[in-house]
DNA sequence: ACGATACCAGACAGGTCTGTCTAGTCTTCG
DNA sequence: CGAAGACTAGACAGACCTGTCTGGTATCGT
């Protein structure tokens, strides 16, 4: 990443723009429903400098994901700033959880959206499994140091909890499935460090 | 449904072949990748043939996903016939899911996958709404008759559960994870009864 | 035997999609 | 000033998509 703002930010340059652009139009709609001429068009940009710098559309929503990918690791990470007791924190992705599921325009995990619509073995499928690995890391983490027995099968059982909540606050329209996850995590961890 | 099939059935009739082949491509691909034109091809059916049944193409998936909500309950309600106690009955839930999800070619839920590449608002929008519906329906009544003190409160975690079982047995291409699942419901469910 | 029904094969229209290419504008820096 | 780099506007090609329409075939009930 990273190697791609040379010096020239100063009012915005097209390809941040196109990048918001595509992150909402994608998110709300989904990859293959949005076209280039709409992410062009919402980013004020022109054709040519959409594929001069992303190179294909394929690309453009791998550089999306990324994004995605980043923006919610520091999101989460910052939204756990706030918890000092291990449990707490631990609980906490749940809390985090339920507030990003609450905001309008909620729609679900970005990543498990384009990948129902795209090709395995894509790139889609790549930047998924990373944020998926990610997820598990930090449980297991955030898992051993409350002082799991297991660690690592907790973290399996609070990565089932995350999805269903995930899942529940889209198609649902209750955000209020994270808080149930929450409530379930917390048992779990009661009996995991007993 | 049924009202389709008025005694000509003799061989496979084009609407019958036209809903298969639409629910392999369209559970493997996904409903706005699959062209009419491959559907036809594998149907070996006209496309006149397909516009005379279904109407357009959002007909078609609405009767893909109406067809995949029958075939769901049937498959779910047949495989927890072999329990007799009511708490296996409600944990054999998630093992008829481990099955399932163990399948070649599973892809996780197709409600979702369809809901996450169409608009909102849509038959899509309908025929899931439907099927979550009866899911929770299913986990309610099997938590009243495992003797829940709470039914209603149980259904809702159980249902976390069960979504997120499905999308981790896509996604990390594991379908260990229902069982997973099936051990953190064991745990609520004797919380919930002693 | 005959008409109705169900079906097949494929051309066609009209739209949308990705991606390319030409030509012109604006800014900046030497 | 003058040249280079980043950008815009939009025509264009070629593929693909949904949906319609024509015409031909086979099988059925009567």
């Amino acid at each position: 990443m990273s190697a791609a703002s040379p010096s020239t930010a100063r009012k915005a340059s097209a390809r941040d723009r196109l990048l918001a652009a595509a992150d909402e139009l994608f998110y709300a709609e989904g990859v293959h429903t949005v076209g280039i001429d709409r992410i062009i068009e919402r980013a004020g940009v022109a054709k040519a400098s959409l594929y001069s710098t992303f190179g294909s559309k394929d690309e453009l929503v791998r550089a999306y994901l990324e994004g995605r990918h980043s923006l919610r690791r520091t999101r989460m990470l910052d939204g756990l700033e706030r918890y000092d007791d291990p449990r707490d924190r631990l609980l906490g992705v749940f809390e985090v959880l339920a507030e990003l599921a609450g905001a309008a325009g909620f729609r679900g995990c970005a990543f498990y959206n384009a990948s129902a619509e795209s090709p395995a073995g894509g790139p889609v499928e790549e930047v998924s499994t990373a944020n998926r690995a990610w997820t598990r890391g930090l449980f297991h983490e955030l898992a051993r140091d409350a002082g799991a027995r297991d660690p690592a099968a907790l973290a399996d059982q609070l990565v089932v909890l995350y999805d269903g909540a995930t899942v529940g606050a889209r198609m649902d329209k209750r955000a209020e499935a994270a808080l149930t996850a929450r409530g379930i995590a917390a048992s779990l961890l009661a009996a995991a460090t007993l």
